[in-house]
DNA sequence: CTTAGAAAGTTGCATATGCAAGTATTGCAG
DNA sequence: CTGCAATACTTGCATATGCAACTTTCTAAG
C-alpha cells in the first residue's frame, strides 16, 4: 500500500498542482468580473468589501477590522485612504491617542446602497454562469477552509 | 419551475455571502503561507509560477503566456521585469518585430528547482492543515469553476 | 519620576493587478 | 505606394498587498 490507512470511496491521493496557483487564477477572474460590474458606482469591490465591513462592524479599531478581514495592518492603513479622500469612511480618534476609530459616514452609507445593487447583480451573474449549487459547494468549501486556517494560526509564532 | 434542473437533493437556496470576499479572503491567508515557506529562495510565489509557466511553456509569446495564466498583458509585462533583472528569464524577439519571446536561463531552471523543494514543503504543509480529501475537493471544484468561466468568456464583448 | 517593553498605527520598499491609452509593426484594401 | 485597421506589447495611473522598520503612546517596574 502506497500511503497508509483509507477507507472504501476516499484512496489518498495527493492533490495535484498548486492550490495557491488556483486559488489566485480564479480569483482573478472572478474579482474582474466583479469589478466590472460594479465599476459604475465607482467602487472596487475590495472597496466594496472594506466599506461594507465598517458599516456592519460600526466605528471600529482598524486593527480590529484589518484581523477580520484578514488583511495585514498596513494594508488596511493604505485602503481606508481612498475611501476617506472620497468621504465615504471618517478615521476619528480611539480610547487611546495611539488608538483610532474607524466609522461610516451619510455619504458612505448612501455609497454602499448603490454599490449593493450592483454587487447583487455580479453575485447572481457568477450564480447562473457556475450554477447555484456549485457556488454554494464553493462557500462551504472556503468557509470550512478558513475556519481550519484561523485555528492553526491562533498559536504559532516560534516560542 | 424556477431556476431550472435540480436533482433530488439539492433546493436551490441561494449561497449567502460574497463569492468574491470569501476567495479573496483564502487566496491573501494562502498566499502569506506560500511565501512565507518559499522565501528563503527569494522568489514570491507568484515568481514561482510564473517562472514554472516559462519553463514548461518553452520559449513562449507573451501574450500567450499571460492568456494561460489569466493574467491581464500589462501585467505579465511586469511580472516579468524582477525575473529578467534576476537573470532567471530572458526576453528575446519574436517572429515579428512586435512580438517578444520569453525563455527560462539556466539560472532559472536551478532556481526554479529550488523553489520547487520549498513549494512542495508548502503545499504538504496546506494539505496536513486542511486535510488532503478536502484540498483534492477544493481543486477539483476549482478547476470546474475556472473552465467554465473560460467557456463563457469566449464570445463575449459586445456584439 | 524614569525607563524598558508592549501596543497601535504608519511608512518605506517591492511586487501584483487591471484598464485605458499609447507605440510600433504588419497586413490589406485601393 | 497610401492609409487604415489589426496585432503585440508597453506605459500611465490607481489600487491592493505584505514585511520590516519606525513613531508615538501607554503600562508597569523600580
Amino acid at each position: 500500500m502506497s500511503t497508509k490507512h483509507h477507507a472504501a470511496a476516499g484512496p489518498e491521493v495527493a492533490p495535484r498542482g498548486c492550490t495557491n496557483l488556483k486559488l489566485r487564477q480564479i480569483t482573478r477572474r472572478v474579482s474582474r468580473h466583479y469589478d466590472a460590474v460594479v465599476a459604475p458606482s465607482g467602487l472596487k469591490t475590495t472597496q466594496y468589501s472594506l466599506l461594507s465591513h465598517v458599516v456592519s462592524m460600526g466605528p471600529v479599531r482598524p486593527s480590529d477590522l484589518a484581523a477580520t478581514m484578514n488583511l495585514d495592518n498596513s494594508t488596511l492603513t493604505r485602503n481606508l485612504q481612498p475611501l476617506v479622500a472620497q468621504g465615504w469612511v471618517e478615521v476619528g480618534e480611539g480610547s487611546d491617542a495611539r488608538s483610532r476609530l474607524v466609522s461610516i459616514t451619510e455619504a458612505g452609507r448612501a455609497k454602499r446602497a448603490e454599490a449593493q445593487r450592483l454587487w447583487k447583480q455580479a453575485q447572481m451573474a457568477l450564480n447562473q454562469q457556475l450554477g447555484i449549487e456549485r457556488v454554494a459547494r464553493l462557500h462551504a468549501l472556503l468557509d470550512e477552509c478558513l475556519a481550519l486556517m484561523d485555528s492553526s494560526d491562533e498559536g504559532e509564532s516560534d516560542e
